[in-house]
DNA sequence: CGATTTCATGTAATCCATTACATTGCGCTG
DNA sequence: CAGCGCAATGTAATGGATTACATGAAATCG
């Protein structure tokens, strides 16, 4: 039984780990190694100016040398913030919120936060998780693509802004685009087109934007004078296939239509698909007009007319709205709208 | 001067913190108010059946009228665990990634662990920034899905896991398809319908991932007798609009081709939209085969043949190896290759 | 030159929960 | 009834950093 056998166990680290690069964990060790006290080592690392250039350096090099990184838990315990903010996206496959998420992060890393993403798949339970995050310290806010504001025991202001979503009469700070003015838009555009039967399909009733893209469809129909035809609505969750069921439910309803207006682009590259499918031109025999402006929607055939939301911005501005909200809990909140686009296409032409 | 005033500073709270329901924050708050030790508090949240039951019932009581939420940092400094994992993804509006992911949650889910998006865009910065969350100790360990390794220094086994992609010769547990199969099968496919010019574009030649697909291009070539011509191979990016300028190269160069396998779906979509738009014919003119079988390839026109890619298995996988791991740094590295499908629709035909 | 700043650093309190160890009281055994 | 074991709870150490306050030395001032 000479030296150290294949398994030991790594307890009572031996005294002796001064010189050798050993693995190294605390402030304590850092400092005796580099014959300094802990509040040295740690105002090195947080404030180098107040430390002197020599003793600065050779803190420097040791905890390079070990490969030291402060332990982050001890830190925000201390210091009461985490430099983190949790985004919650309903669904991360749909592109729509993935821009949005890269303006969230573009403004996290100019303030020097780090964004966590969390994907809810709009449930509760799981929504109530990353919340309790905040409420457990881990994370300093929330920035909810969502529209409903997670429940957080917290004294005061809820540090939590909504992006692209809104809540009636909530406190919570919120971006948005104007949803009932881009719908009304979009529909009007179909009738300056020549259409009049115009089928609509609309996003959950439960989200408030999608009420409002409701809203201006009807606003664009009753201005145009057109009658609202209930059968020519129908109900979806987003998905390509709500859209291709959606055309299927017209198509066998049997009142014509010429034009098609989606709540959101999957909807509308599935309702394409669905005529196409079924032998009908696009936009020959119908017209589509997505919302949301995704990635792929420039790539259907025909490419897609649709709504762009000005995606980056919604994400930054959320995320500034936040940051301001974390440095000064007494800025009132405030409901930013932001303006949308529509973008013609392929998929439209005269009736 | 009578009693309070309208700004009055939270210092030094009164200590009648008894009875209303007012904001309260630490075990020792709910102690005092429960009339027991902090450690009795502690464990009726931690282990109850230890806690009578009554002394249970009225701290558990009080912690639901205030709403305590213990602070995660304090506890995951004591208990050097944190019950979060990372997982990197490159894109995260790239669908592929959105399906393995789920997959990865799922697990964690199941497994009592929550999981933390970060998106790199492979960027080593950012890459970087989220594995120093294990240094820090903020997260447990990370599932990436880039063939980079982060560096942590960490002692012994790094709690990291590799899904889609891996690293030759590393050390880091992985799961992947076999890469160079599938691609041989999906060009033999194109083989036996009679194509003699395929034209490939590849991926980023970094990821060994890429470089299989590549070689199971070449391999399929060589065993059905066939001179591969350097001119009808491009290197893309992944994005749709690298198909689309890999097609404009091999057209600008003449050489005649019937097919195009391509490394992924994305870049298929953007090779079909441009020979669509030269006025070409898929699949009569030119048949195409793309990789990943995202969901968006079900509904282009016509509908993409591509090899699919077990992805929620992927991330099933990748996330119980990691479990395993952090269960016992002792479990050696594996590499666990899955089998991958091609899947035929409408975009390749016989010559 | 004595007094006062300023600078660099050290000592120890603090953040909040977990948990090893200590204590108390009760029921049971021989 | 002494003695033991067990159940329930309490006391205090612990995790690793930050930072208020203290200290000593050097620089500046009148």
């Amino acid at each position: 039984m000479s030296s150290e056998g294949g398994k030991r166990k790594k307890k009572g680290v031996p005294p002796n780990a001064a010189a050798q690069p050993v693995r190294v964990r605390t402030v304590k060790e850092i400092a005796a190694i580099a014959n300094v006290s802990v509040a040295t080592v740690s105002r090195a690392l947080q404030r180098p100016e107040i430390v002197s250039e020599e003793t600065r350096r050779r803190i420097h090099e040791v905890v390079k040398r070990l490969g030291y990184t402060p332990n982050a838990l001890a830190r925000n315990l201390r210091t009461a913030r985490t430099r983190l903010i949790v985004a919650l996206v309903p669904d991360i496959s749909n592109p729509f919120f993935s821009e949005v998420i890269r303006g969230i992060e573009q403004v996290a890393y100019e303030t020097g936060y780090s964004v966590l993403l969390g994907e809810t798949q709009s449930d509760l339970v799981r929504e109530q998780a990353y919340a309790d995050m905040v409420a457990a310290r881990q994370a300093d806010g929330i920035v909810t693509m969502f529209h409903r504001i997670p429940n957080i025991p917290f004294e005061g202001r809820l540090p939590v802004v909504n992006a692209c979503e809104y809540v009636k009469d909530s406190a919570i700070s919120s971006v948005y685009i104007d949803n009932v003015a881009a719908a009304t838009n979009a529909v009007n555009y179909l009738v300056t087109l020549g259409h009049r039967e115009i089928a609509f399909i609309a996003g959950p009733a439960s989200s408030p934007i999608c009420v409002d893209r409701e809203q201006g469809y009807h606003l664009a129909l009753e201005r145009a004078g057109l009658t609202f035809n209930p059968a020519l609505t129908a109900v979806g969750d987003f998905s390509i296939e709500a859209g291709e069921r959606a055309i299927e439910l017209f198509l066998s309803q049997g009142h014509p239509f010429s034009a098609v207006f989606c709540s959101n682009d999957e909807m509308a590259i599935g309702a394409m698909r669905a005529l196409i499918s079924r032998g009908l031109r696009v936009p020959e025999d119908v017209s589509i007009v997505g919302f949301d402006d995704i990635r792929f929607s420039r790539y259907t055939s025909p490419s897609l007319t649709t709504v762009a939301q000005p995606k980056n911005a919604l994400g930054r501005e959320a995320m500034t709205m936040l940051i301001e909200l974390l440095n000064d809990p007494e800025v009132p909140p405030r409901k930013r709208v932001l303006s949308a686009e529509l973008v013609v296409r392929g998929s439209t032409g005269p009736r």
